[in-house]
DNA sequence: GCCAACGTTGGC
DNA sequence: GCCAACGTTGGC
């Protein structure tokens, strides 16, 4: 039984196509620096979970496709590299403090607006949609994950 | 650029 | 362990 998730990333950082442009489709998700995200990507994350890719900090947030999980936790290769944003000076490689897990697009799809997602009743709970969350991962359920594709037109 | 919300830091 | 200060997120 696989867990879906909704994944927050900001285009002009990453973004689907990006994904879509990327080898094997298939980007490393780095750069989580939040325990609560972390322990979902350590606990609960496995290959073959789905993940909404979701685009923030832009003029059009909203869903923008549909990947999945591909591979197994690693240690965050960018809080070893003083040149990264993401450096964690305190992070040792005997206890690495973060995590990457590769991400793999299945499909882009329409934009699916943050204000599309707030108006549709079967997503209020949404984990994303609460106030004051800021998560750049959260937890979806089986029941939101098959609205969100039924309004995608699956 | 504003601002609400929330996480982290660090002095005590 | 408390909590004020500060930094970050992210929609608008």
């Amino acid at each position: 039984m696989p867990n879906y998730w909704l994944m927050k990333s900001e285009p002009d950082e990453e973004s689907i196509d990006d994904l879509a442009a990327a080898p094997r489709r298939t980007l490393p998700w780095t750069g989580v620096r939040n325990y609560q995200a972390r322990n979902f990507m350590r606990d609960q994350m496995r290959a073959g979970d789905g993940v909404l890719f979701y685009h923030s900090s832009c003029p059009q947030p909203g869903i923008a496709g549909i990947a999945r999980i591909a591979g197994s936790v690693q240690p965050d290769a960018t809080q070893f590299d003083p040149a990264s944003p993401y450096h964690d000076p305190k992070s040792t490689r005997e206890a690495p403090r973060w995590l990457q897990i590769d991400v793999q697009l299945v499909r882009k799809t329409r934009l699916m607006p943050l204000a599309e997602l707030r108006a549709a009743p079967e997503l209020a709970t949404m984990r994303v949609l609460q106030r004051g969350n800021r998560l750049s991962i959260t937890p979806v359920t089986a029941a939101e994950w098959s609205a969100v594709l039924k309004r995608l037109g699956d």
